[in-house]
DNA sequence: CTTGAAAAGAACTGCCT
DNA sequence: AGGCAGTTCTTTTCAAG
Protein backbone atom coordinates (compact mmCIF):
# COMPACT_ATOMS: atom_id res chain seq x y z
CA UNK A 1 0.00 0.00 0.00
CA UNK A 2 1.27 3.24 -1.05
CA UNK A 3 0.59 6.92 0.86
CA UNK A 4 -0.71 9.48 -1.24
CA UNK A 5 -0.64 13.37 -0.43
CA UNK A 6 -3.88 15.03 -0.80
CA UNK A 7 -2.43 16.59 -4.54
CA UNK A 8 -1.41 12.75 -5.32
CA UNK A 9 -5.37 11.71 -4.50
CA UNK A 10 -6.74 15.05 -6.54
CA UNK A 11 -4.56 13.94 -9.29
CA UNK A 12 -5.41 9.82 -9.36
CA UNK A 13 -9.28 10.85 -8.88
CA UNK A 14 -9.38 13.14 -11.89
CA UNK A 15 -7.20 10.69 -14.30
CA UNK A 16 -9.46 7.88 -13.21
CA UNK A 17 -12.05 10.21 -14.90
CA UNK A 18 -10.19 11.22 -17.78
CA UNK A 19 -7.31 9.79 -18.60
CA UNK A 20 -6.33 12.19 -21.94
CA UNK A 21 -5.93 15.68 -19.34
CA UNK A 22 -2.44 16.38 -19.72
CA UNK A 23 0.54 16.76 -16.62
CA UNK A 24 0.00 20.57 -17.92
CA UNK A 25 -3.61 20.63 -17.95
CA UNK A 26 -4.00 18.82 -14.35
CA UNK A 27 -1.31 20.81 -12.96
CA UNK A 28 -2.79 24.38 -13.88
CA UNK A 29 -6.15 23.25 -12.10
CA UNK A 30 -3.93 22.04 -8.90
CA UNK A 31 -1.77 25.01 -8.75
CA UNK A 32 1.20 23.41 -9.86
CA UNK A 33 3.77 23.69 -12.64
CA UNK A 34 3.79 20.97 -15.54
CA UNK A 35 6.92 19.31 -14.67
CA UNK A 36 5.83 18.89 -10.95
CA UNK A 37 2.30 17.50 -12.26
CA UNK A 38 4.12 15.47 -14.50
CA UNK A 39 6.71 14.36 -11.95
CA UNK A 40 3.93 12.94 -9.20
CA UNK A 41 2.12 11.67 -12.28
CA UNK A 42 5.61 9.78 -12.99
CA UNK A 43 5.92 8.69 -9.54
CA UNK A 44 2.31 7.45 -9.28
CA UNK A 45 2.71 5.15 -12.51
CA UNK A 46 6.02 3.56 -11.31
CA UNK A 47 4.18 2.87 -7.99
CA UNK A 48 1.79 0.79 -9.80
CA UNK A 49 -0.98 2.62 -9.04
CA UNK A 50 -2.48 2.60 -12.67
CA UNK A 51 -3.72 -0.60 -13.86
CA UNK A 52 -4.02 0.35 -17.39
CA UNK A 53 -5.99 2.99 -19.48
CA UNK A 54 -9.36 1.81 -21.65
CA UNK A 55 -11.66 3.83 -23.68
CA UNK A 56 -14.87 3.16 -22.78
CA UNK A 57 -17.38 2.09 -25.42
CA UNK A 58 -20.67 2.98 -26.04
CA UNK A 59 -22.41 -0.42 -26.68
CA UNK A 60 -25.58 0.74 -27.84
CA UNK A 61 -23.78 2.77 -30.94
CA UNK A 62 -21.77 -0.36 -31.69
CA UNK A 63 -25.20 -2.56 -31.76
CA UNK A 64 -25.02 -4.58 -28.34
CA UNK A 65 -28.18 -2.82 -26.79
CA UNK A 66 -28.93 -5.37 -23.88
CA UNK A 67 -26.46 -5.77 -21.14
CA UNK A 68 -27.53 -8.55 -18.27
CA UNK A 69 -25.82 -9.66 -15.01
CA UNK A 70 -25.67 -13.02 -13.89
CA UNK A 71 -25.25 -14.75 -10.68
CA UNK A 72 -23.93 -18.70 -11.00
CA UNK A 73 -23.95 -20.75 -8.34
CA UNK A 74 -22.09 -23.79 -9.59
CA UNK A 75 -23.50 -27.47 -8.35
CA UNK A 76 -20.08 -28.96 -7.56
CA UNK A 77 -17.36 -27.20 -6.90
CA UNK A 78 -14.23 -28.88 -6.67
CA UNK A 79 -10.70 -27.21 -7.32
CA UNK A 80 -11.49 -28.72 -10.84
CA UNK A 81 -14.69 -27.79 -11.35
CA UNK A 82 -13.97 -24.02 -10.87
CA UNK A 83 -11.19 -24.14 -13.64
CA UNK A 84 -13.10 -26.18 -15.84
CA UNK A 85 -15.99 -23.21 -15.30
CA UNK A 86 -13.57 -20.72 -15.60
CA UNK A 87 -11.70 -21.80 -18.84
CA UNK A 88 -15.68 -22.50 -20.66
CA UNK A 89 -16.94 -19.12 -19.73
CA UNK A 90 -13.84 -17.43 -21.00
CA UNK A 91 -14.56 -18.70 -24.55
CA UNK A 92 -18.06 -16.98 -24.83
CA UNK A 93 -17.19 -13.84 -26.38
CA UNK A 94 -20.41 -12.39 -25.16
CA UNK A 95 -18.63 -12.13 -21.65
CA UNK A 96 -17.22 -9.08 -20.74
CA UNK A 97 -16.30 -9.76 -16.86
CA UNK A 98 -16.19 -13.33 -14.76
CA UNK A 99 -16.15 -12.11 -11.12
CA UNK A 100 -15.18 -14.68 -8.74
CA UNK A 101 -16.80 -13.95 -5.91
CA UNK A 102 -17.79 -15.70 -2.07
CA UNK A 103 -21.31 -15.71 -0.90
CA UNK A 104 -24.43 -16.77 -2.71
CA UNK A 105 -23.25 -17.17 -5.77
CA UNK A 106 -19.84 -18.52 -6.86
CA UNK A 107 -19.43 -16.70 -10.22
CA UNK A 108 -20.63 -13.36 -11.48
CA UNK A 109 -20.60 -12.68 -15.17
CA UNK A 110 -21.75 -9.16 -17.24
CA UNK A 111 -22.71 -10.24 -20.84
CA UNK A 112 -23.50 -7.96 -23.52
CA UNK A 113 -25.66 -8.87 -26.47
CA UNK A 114 -27.41 -7.41 -29.43
CA UNK A 115 -31.18 -7.50 -28.15
CA UNK A 116 -32.99 -10.10 -25.67
CA UNK A 117 -33.30 -12.56 -28.45
CA UNK A 118 -29.81 -12.80 -29.03
CA UNK A 119 -29.14 -12.86 -25.23
CA UNK A 120 -31.74 -15.55 -24.84
CA UNK A 121 -29.24 -17.77 -27.27
CA UNK A 122 -26.21 -17.10 -25.43
CA UNK A 123 -27.78 -18.02 -22.75
CA UNK A 124 -29.19 -21.21 -23.50
CA UNK A 125 -26.68 -22.26 -25.89
CA UNK A 126 -23.71 -21.30 -24.29
CA UNK A 127 -24.33 -19.95 -19.73
CA UNK A 128 -26.95 -23.06 -19.52
CA UNK A 129 -24.31 -25.40 -20.59
CA UNK A 130 -20.90 -24.45 -18.87
CA UNK A 131 -20.16 -27.14 -16.79
CA UNK A 132 -20.74 -27.59 -13.06
CA UNK A 133 -23.42 -24.81 -13.74
CA UNK A 134 -26.25 -24.98 -10.70
CA UNK A 135 -28.44 -22.27 -10.22
CA UNK A 136 -28.59 -19.20 -12.43
CA UNK A 137 -30.06 -15.69 -11.52
CA UNK A 138 -30.27 -12.76 -14.55
CA UNK A 139 -30.65 -9.20 -13.68
CA UNK A 140 -31.16 -7.26 -16.91
CA UNK A 141 -29.80 -3.91 -17.16
CA UNK A 142 -31.39 -0.41 -17.14
CA UNK A 143 -28.92 2.37 -16.60
CA UNK A 144 -25.61 2.49 -14.72
CA UNK A 145 -23.54 5.72 -12.88
CA UNK A 146 -20.34 5.71 -12.23
CA UNK A 147 -19.42 7.51 -9.18
CA UNK A 148 -16.01 9.17 -8.38
CA UNK A 149 -15.50 5.89 -5.62
CA UNK A 150 -14.03 6.90 -2.24
CA UNK A 151 -10.67 8.49 -3.62
CA UNK A 152 -13.14 11.57 -4.40
CA UNK B 1 -26.23 1.82 -34.89
CA UNK B 2 -23.02 2.34 -36.36
CA UNK B 3 -21.68 0.20 -39.30
CA UNK B 4 -17.90 -0.92 -38.49
CA UNK B 5 -15.47 -2.80 -41.48
CA UNK B 6 -13.19 -5.70 -39.09
CA UNK B 7 -10.50 -3.07 -39.27
CA UNK B 8 -12.45 -0.75 -37.59
CA UNK B 9 -13.35 -3.15 -35.16
CA UNK B 10 -9.91 -4.38 -34.42
CA UNK B 11 -9.42 -0.44 -33.82
CA UNK B 12 -11.83 -0.42 -30.91
CA UNK B 13 -10.73 -3.49 -29.90
CA UNK B 14 -7.13 -2.06 -28.94
CA UNK B 15 -8.29 1.47 -28.29
CA UNK B 16 -10.92 -0.56 -25.18
CA UNK B 17 -8.14 -2.21 -23.85
CA UNK B 18 -5.52 0.26 -24.15
CA UNK B 19 -6.19 4.10 -25.34
CA UNK B 20 -2.17 5.07 -25.19
CA UNK B 21 -1.68 3.72 -28.47
CA UNK B 22 -0.94 6.08 -30.51
CA UNK B 23 -2.36 6.43 -34.43
CA UNK B 24 1.10 5.59 -35.88
CA UNK B 25 1.67 2.51 -33.42
CA UNK B 26 -1.85 0.90 -34.28
CA UNK B 27 -1.69 1.86 -37.80
CA UNK B 28 1.52 -0.28 -38.37
CA UNK B 29 0.07 -3.31 -35.93
CA UNK B 30 -2.49 -3.06 -38.63
CA UNK B 31 -1.17 -2.30 -41.95
CA UNK B 32 -2.56 1.23 -42.33
CA UNK B 33 -0.62 4.13 -42.14
CA UNK B 34 -0.71 6.74 -39.87
CA UNK B 35 -3.50 9.04 -41.19
CA UNK B 36 -5.15 6.25 -42.48
CA UNK B 37 -5.61 4.87 -38.71
CA UNK B 38 -5.84 8.24 -37.21
CA UNK B 39 -8.95 9.30 -39.61
CA UNK B 40 -10.81 5.68 -38.89
CA UNK B 41 -9.93 6.77 -35.02
CA UNK B 42 -11.33 10.11 -35.97
CA UNK B 43 -14.05 8.79 -37.87
CA UNK B 44 -15.42 6.57 -34.82
CA UNK B 45 -14.60 9.50 -32.21
CA UNK B 46 -17.03 11.87 -33.94
CA UNK B 47 -19.61 8.98 -34.47
CA UNK B 48 -19.70 8.65 -30.70
CA UNK B 49 -18.00 5.19 -30.28
CA UNK B 50 -16.22 6.09 -27.30
CA UNK B 51 -17.66 7.32 -24.49
CA UNK B 52 -14.34 8.34 -22.67
CA UNK B 53 -11.00 7.48 -21.75
CA UNK B 54 -10.34 6.58 -17.75
CA UNK B 55 -7.36 4.76 -16.09
CA UNK B 56 -7.81 2.20 -14.01
CA UNK B 57 -6.17 1.99 -10.43
CA UNK B 58 -4.99 -0.45 -8.27
CA UNK B 59 -7.32 -0.34 -5.74
CA UNK B 60 -5.59 -2.86 -3.31
CA UNK B 61 -2.36 -0.71 -3.72
CA UNK B 62 -4.23 2.44 -2.37
CA UNK B 63 -5.65 0.70 0.52
CA UNK B 64 -8.86 -0.85 -0.58
CA UNK B 65 -8.37 -4.50 -0.52
CA UNK B 66 -12.21 -5.29 -0.51
CA UNK B 67 -14.73 -5.01 -3.06
CA UNK B 68 -18.52 -6.32 -2.60
CA UNK B 69 -20.99 -6.46 -4.71
CA UNK B 70 -24.46 -5.86 -3.42
CA UNK B 71 -27.78 -6.80 -4.64
CA UNK B 72 -30.61 -4.39 -3.23
CA UNK B 73 -34.02 -5.06 -3.16
CA UNK B 74 -36.36 -2.03 -2.06
CA UNK B 75 -39.06 -2.63 0.09
CA UNK B 76 -41.56 0.43 -1.44
CA UNK B 77 -40.94 0.82 -5.40
CA UNK B 78 -43.05 4.17 -6.45
CA UNK B 79 -40.98 6.88 -8.77
CA UNK B 80 -40.54 9.07 -6.22
CA UNK B 81 -38.80 5.98 -4.13
CA UNK B 82 -36.29 4.94 -7.26
CA UNK B 83 -35.45 8.94 -6.93
CA UNK B 84 -34.61 9.25 -2.98
CA UNK B 85 -33.14 5.44 -3.45
CA UNK B 86 -30.83 6.89 -6.00
CA UNK B 87 -29.77 10.31 -4.24
CA UNK B 88 -29.46 8.62 -0.88
CA UNK B 89 -26.86 6.26 -2.85
CA UNK B 90 -24.94 8.62 -4.99
CA UNK B 91 -23.68 10.45 -1.24
CA UNK B 92 -21.92 7.07 -0.09
CA UNK B 93 -18.39 7.78 -1.44
CA UNK B 94 -18.05 3.69 -0.62
CA UNK B 95 -20.24 2.98 -3.97
CA UNK B 96 -18.28 3.28 -7.10
CA UNK B 97 -21.20 1.90 -9.24
CA UNK B 98 -25.00 2.01 -9.30
CA UNK B 99 -26.78 -0.03 -11.67
CA UNK B 100 -30.28 -0.03 -11.55
CA UNK B 101 -31.44 -3.84 -13.04
CA UNK B 102 -34.79 -5.28 -13.77
CA UNK B 103 -35.04 -9.05 -12.29
CA UNK B 104 -34.74 -10.44 -8.94
CA UNK B 105 -33.03 -7.20 -7.47
CA UNK B 106 -33.64 -3.45 -8.30
CA UNK B 107 -30.59 -2.25 -7.89
CA UNK B 108 -26.25 -3.62 -7.98
CA UNK B 109 -23.95 -1.49 -6.07
CA UNK B 110 -19.80 -2.28 -6.51
CA UNK B 111 -18.70 -1.18 -3.00
CA UNK B 112 -15.42 -0.79 -1.99
CA UNK B 113 -13.65 -0.79 1.01
CA UNK B 114 -10.32 -0.82 3.20
CA UNK B 115 -10.80 -4.44 5.31
CA UNK B 116 -13.72 -6.01 6.03
CA UNK B 117 -14.27 -4.77 9.18
CA UNK B 118 -14.39 -1.09 7.27
CA UNK B 119 -17.34 -2.70 4.94
CA UNK B 120 -19.03 -3.46 7.80
CA UNK B 121 -19.30 0.39 8.84
CA UNK B 122 -20.54 1.18 5.33
CA UNK B 123 -23.12 -1.79 4.91
CA UNK B 124 -24.75 -0.96 8.66
CA UNK B 125 -24.66 2.41 8.81
CA UNK B 126 -24.95 3.48 5.10
CA UNK B 127 -26.27 1.00 2.80
CA UNK B 128 -29.01 -0.80 5.41
CA UNK B 129 -30.39 2.82 6.38
CA UNK B 130 -31.08 3.78 2.75
CA UNK B 131 -34.59 4.88 2.35
CA UNK B 132 -36.53 2.10 1.22
CA UNK B 133 -34.17 -0.47 0.91
CA UNK B 134 -36.26 -4.13 1.53
CA UNK B 135 -33.82 -7.29 0.92
CA UNK B 136 -29.92 -7.16 0.28
CA UNK B 137 -27.43 -9.63 -0.66
CA UNK B 138 -23.47 -9.19 -0.64
CA UNK B 139 -21.13 -10.86 -2.40
CA UNK B 140 -17.19 -9.89 -1.82
CA UNK B 141 -15.34 -10.12 -5.12
CA UNK B 142 -12.22 -12.47 -4.88
CA UNK B 143 -10.95 -12.06 -8.65
CA UNK B 144 -12.31 -10.61 -11.03
CA UNK B 145 -11.17 -11.11 -15.25
CA UNK B 146 -11.92 -8.56 -18.08
CA UNK B 147 -12.23 -9.95 -21.07
CA UNK B 148 -12.29 -8.42 -24.57
CA UNK B 149 -16.14 -8.72 -25.12
CA UNK B 150 -18.27 -9.67 -27.90
CA UNK B 151 -15.94 -7.35 -30.82
CA UNK B 152 -12.97 -9.10 -29.50
C1' DC C 1 9.65 23.53 -6.41
C1' DT C 2 9.88 26.93 -10.37
C1' DT C 3 10.72 28.95 -15.18
C1' DG C 4 12.39 28.34 -19.79
C1' DA C 5 13.83 25.90 -23.52
C1' DA C 6 15.01 22.00 -26.41
C1' DA C 7 13.90 17.46 -28.19
C1' DA C 8 10.70 13.89 -29.43
C1' DG C 9 6.63 12.34 -30.88
C1' DA C 10 2.02 12.59 -31.91
C1' DA C 11 -1.73 14.97 -34.23
C1' DC C 12 -3.46 17.06 -38.23
C1' DT C 13 -3.57 18.80 -43.46
C1' DG C 14 -3.22 18.68 -48.63
C1' DC C 15 -2.48 16.39 -52.36
C1' DC C 16 -2.03 12.35 -54.94
C1' DT C 17 -3.07 7.30 -56.36
C1' DA D 1 -10.67 4.52 -49.24
C1' DG D 2 -5.26 4.59 -48.49
C1' DG D 3 -0.45 6.59 -48.86
C1' DC D 4 3.21 10.23 -48.80
C1' DA D 5 5.22 14.32 -47.28
C1' DG D 6 4.94 18.00 -44.73
C1' DT D 7 3.36 21.32 -40.90
C1' DT D 8 1.76 22.26 -36.29
C1' DC D 9 0.97 21.15 -31.90
C1' DT D 10 1.57 18.87 -27.39
C1' DT D 11 4.13 16.35 -24.40
C1' DT D 12 8.21 14.98 -22.60
C1' DT D 13 12.63 15.89 -20.91
C1' DC D 14 16.56 18.55 -19.42
C1' DA D 15 18.66 22.80 -18.00
C1' DA D 16 19.48 26.19 -14.30
C1' DG D 17 17.80 29.02 -10.41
Amino acid sequence: MIALDETDRAIVRALAEDSTASAGALGRRLGLSQPACWRRIQRLREAGVFRGARLDLDLEKLGFGVTVFLGIKLATKGRVSLEDFERAVSAIPEVQIVEHVLGPFDYRLRVVARDLSDFERVLRRRIMTLPGVGNVEANVMLSEERRPGPLG
